[in-house]
DNA sequence: TAGATTGTTAATCGATTAACAATC
DNA sequence: TAGATTGTTAATCGATTAACAATC
C-alpha cells in the first residue's frame, strides 16, 4: 500500500538514480554519499537525500550509501526485480531495434512476440522473435503473461489497438506513436514516447543559441 | 537576443502545443479559446496564457487564438522554420528507424548521411541514405553543412565521438547512448534521449498499481 | 570519542492556478 | 454595445535548497 503520493519529478530522477549507481557498481565503488553522488549527477545532496527519503532511510549516518544496497532498492522501487514480459506491435524499424537491444532484456523486459499487418512478416523472427498476424493478437495475449505492448505503429491505428489490447488484459503501454495516448482507465498504465519532442526541444536550443548571437 | 529565461518546463509543453495545433490544423479548426485546447490537453487554460505570453501576446481578447498563426509561430519559436541537416553516428537499428520515419524529415531534420565502423555496410543506403566510413567522417562534416548528429553508437564509443563532432563545429547532439553526454561547452546543445528510463518508469507505475491492491 | 553524513524540518524559490482589468 | 476571452498581476501550491539535530 502507498503511503504517500510520490511527485512526478521525483520518479523520473529514479531511473537516473538506477543508471548511475549502476555505473558505479561497475566501476566497484562501494559507497558512496550523498554529496559525492550529487557531483556526478548534477543534482544537489540535499534533493537526493530528500528523493531517497520518500522510499525510506537507505543511508546510515557517518557513513553514507552501501552503492550495492541503494542499486538493489530502488531496482525493487522501480519493479525490476520482477520479468515482465513485452509484445511489440508494428514490426517495423523503431520494433526491430527494441527487440535487438539487449539492455531492455537485461533490465527484466523481454519481447516475446512481435505482431503487424504486413504478411510478408508473418513467421519471420528479429533476434529470435517471432512475428505474428495481428489476427493472432488476441489468442497470444491470451496464451501468454503479457505485462507490457509497446505500440510502434502508424498513429491511425493506435488507438484502436490500445483500447483492443486493454480488453484483452494488458495493463501497461509503451506507446511510440506520435498522439498522447489517454485511456480513461486508472487500471492501465501508458508511458508516452515522443521522439520528434525531443527533437523539437534540440531545435529551440539551437534555435535560442542562434538570437543570443544576434 | 533573450530578454528573460524560459523555464525548462515551458520548453517541455512547447512540442506538444505544436503538436496539437497541427492535429487541429488538420481538422479545420480556425481559432481556439484557451479554455477549449486546456480541454483537450489536460492543462489548464491559466497555464497556457501564462506559457504562450512568455513568447508574446498571440491571442485576441474575446476571440481566442487563430490556430495557423499560433501553430506557426510555436513552429518558429523551436526553430522549425529551417532546415536543420542531421547525420547518424552508428548505422544499426535505430538510426534506420529514424531515417525511415519520414516525421523527421517533415519537420525540418533531414538525414544526410549515417556513419559506421562495419566495412559491410560502407556504400549501402537505407531510404535512399548513404552509410559511409566512419573514417569519412571529418571530410563529410568539412564538406556539408551538419546542424545534428545523433549518437546511436555503443555508449563506450559516445564521448570519443562527441568530442570529436565538437571539433569539427558540430553544435547540438540528439543523445541515444546509454549516458548522460555532457560535455563543458556551452556552445553545444545535447539531448539526451534515454529509453530505457521510460521503461523504467512505466515499470515503478506498474509496481506502484501492484502495491496499491495489496 | 570525534568526525562524517544522514534523515528531516524549516526556508526559499519557482511554477501553477486564480482572478480580473483590459480590450477585441 | 455586450459578451467573450486574452494578458497579466496576485495568490497558492509544490518542489528544491538550506540547516541542523540525530546518530552511526
Amino acid at each position: 500500500m502507498m503511503e504517500t503520493k510520490i511527485s512526478k519529478a521525483v520518479i523520473r530522477r529514479l531511473p537516473r538514480y538506477y543508471r548511475y549507481l549502476g555505473d558505479l557498481l561497475n566501476n566497484k565503488v562501494e559507497r558512496i554519499s550523498s554529496n559525492e553522488l550529487s557531483d556526478k549527477m548534477k543534482l544537489t545532496a540535499s534533493q537526493i537525500r530528500q528523493d531517497l527519503n520518500n522510499f525510506g532511510g537507505f543511508g546510515q549516518q557517518g557513513y553514507g550509501y552501501n552503492v550495492r544496497y541503494l542499486h538493489d532498492e530502488i531496482g525493487k522501487i522501480l519493479g525490476l526485480n520482477e520479468t515482465h514480459n513485452m509484445i511489440i506491435i508494428g514490426a517495423g524499424n523503431l520494433a526491430s531495434a527494441i527487440v535487438r537491444y539487449d539492455k531492455f532484456e537485461q533490465l527484466g523486459f523481454p519481447t516475446i512476440g512481435m505482431f503487424d499487418v504486413n504478411k510478408d512478416l508473418f513467421g519471420t523472427t528479429i533476434n529470435g522473435i517471432k512475428v505474428y498476424s495481428i489476427d493472432e493478437l488476441d489468442d497470444f495475449v491470451k496464451n501468454n503473461q503479457i505485462d507490457i505492448a509497446a505500440l510502434t505503429l502508424p498513429k491511425e491505428n493506435a488507438i484502436e489497438v490500445a483500447n483492443r489490447l486493454v480488453s484483452l488484459g494488458v495493463k501497461s503501454i509503451w506507446n511510440f506513436t506520435h498522439i498522447d495516448l489517454e485511456l480513461n482507465d486508472d487500471d492501465v498504465v501508458i508511458e508516452n514516447v515522443h521522439l520528434s519532442d525531443s527533437l523539437m526541444r534540440l531545435s529551440y536550443e539551437i534555435a535560442s543559441r542562434e538570437k543570443m548571437t544576434d
